[in-house]
DNA sequence: CCTGGATGTTAGTGAGCACTAACTAACAAA
DNA sequence: TTTGTTAGTTAGTGCTCACTAACATCCAGG
């Protein structure tokens, strides 16, 4: 029981992740929704209406953080896997949308803003002061908390988005778990 | 004294780089190269063939894995930076080619094939070497060399076509240097 | 049964785009 | 001078696309 709405959003948010802004036709995405391209018109006024309100309705932004906080336990390598965990999976849900918004940024600057900008950099802050506190407690080498902070990010991130067919005969989350590990070991005191 | 070829190559991955395969206009491309559009059809045949051509014309890629074997040391820390500045140096240069290729891999199958994939892929392969050797030599942990491997080239891969905004006031060669020697620690037995 | 709101259908408009044709201008080699 | 090469200019063709107008249909609630 989806409604009328969520299929053109759904099928345009497909349709964006695979082509580009201009690539993709209202005709096309009305058709992928099973619809008729006046209705798409009708909620949405323009193309450019629609495909905001389908990159908005599928970035998902949670405090990530929290649940990070209720499960901490001051080991580095459980707690780095930890959020290499809960991170992978939220860029796994906003895929598409990240997909989008990397090719598109320029067409939608306050959502680049909102869903790959704010996310990232408040879970980098976070990060940051986690490491912070480990050093304080003597349990991370002495380092600019911002590089631990920044290559676990990029590294997680690609691991989802990047050139997956490096990965190729690796395992995903097998590969999360030994990355983890080798960057915990890198990091302790 | 740049030849008319040149000029248009030039604007064209200047624009691709900036907007899209279909976003971007042959007559926005020529009147950039100073040209007229005709000139531009007259050298290249149909949009197409120009931007094909604009993408090769800017895709370096170098044997460099030659230049690693000549200063190996086979110190961990110490060829990792080699390797990680020579990538990232490659990276740079191929800059615009590789976020083109990567917005619009579905447009140039072969090119993508050629830039993104061969170049990326033989690296990690002479990495995935390196590592077992050093195994073998008892300096490095007991991992799947496929692992730090990959995770080591995302990390670069990222410091150069990221989200640089995440970076911010990290100065880029400094945020190698440091993080090439958490990676190492992560890595030496 | 009637009515209103959502959807479909059809036909079309106007704009922008890749690409072409036909002709001209500049210039250099023979 | 002649000729060939390279580029510019202008005008235009045909296509696709976002978007609209006008009308038809379906169906639920009163």
């Amino acid at each position: 029981m989806t409604t009328t709405e969520e299929k053109i959003l759904t099928a345009a948010i497909e349709l964006m992740a695979e082509k580009d802004y201009q690539a993709v036709t209202t005709k096309e995405i009305a058709k992928a929704a099973n619809v008729s391209e006046m209705t798409l018109f009708r909620h949405f006024g323009s193309k450019m209406n629609l495909l905001e309100a389908a990159v908005e309705r599928f970035s998902i932004i949670v405090p990530l953080w929290q649940t990070v906080e209720k499960q901490i336990s001051w080991n580095l390598e459980a707690d780095l896997l930890l959020i290499a965990q809960l991170y992978q999976s939220l860029i796994r849900q906003n895929k598409k949308a990240f997909t989008v918004l990397y090719k598109e940024s320029k067409h939608f600057p306050h959502l680049k803003e909102k869903v790959m900008y704010k996310n990232p950099v408040s879970l980098k802050n976070h990060l940051v002061e986690y490491f912070r506190e480990m050093q304080a407690r003597g349990q991370m080498i002495d380092v600019n908390p911002e590089v631990p902070a920044v290559g676990f990010l990029y590294m997680n991130l690609n691991a989802v988005l990047g050139i997956n067919d490096l990965l190729s005969q690796l395992d995903e989350s097998e590969f999360i778990l030994q990355a983890v590990r080798i960057f915990a070991r890198g990091l302790k005191a």
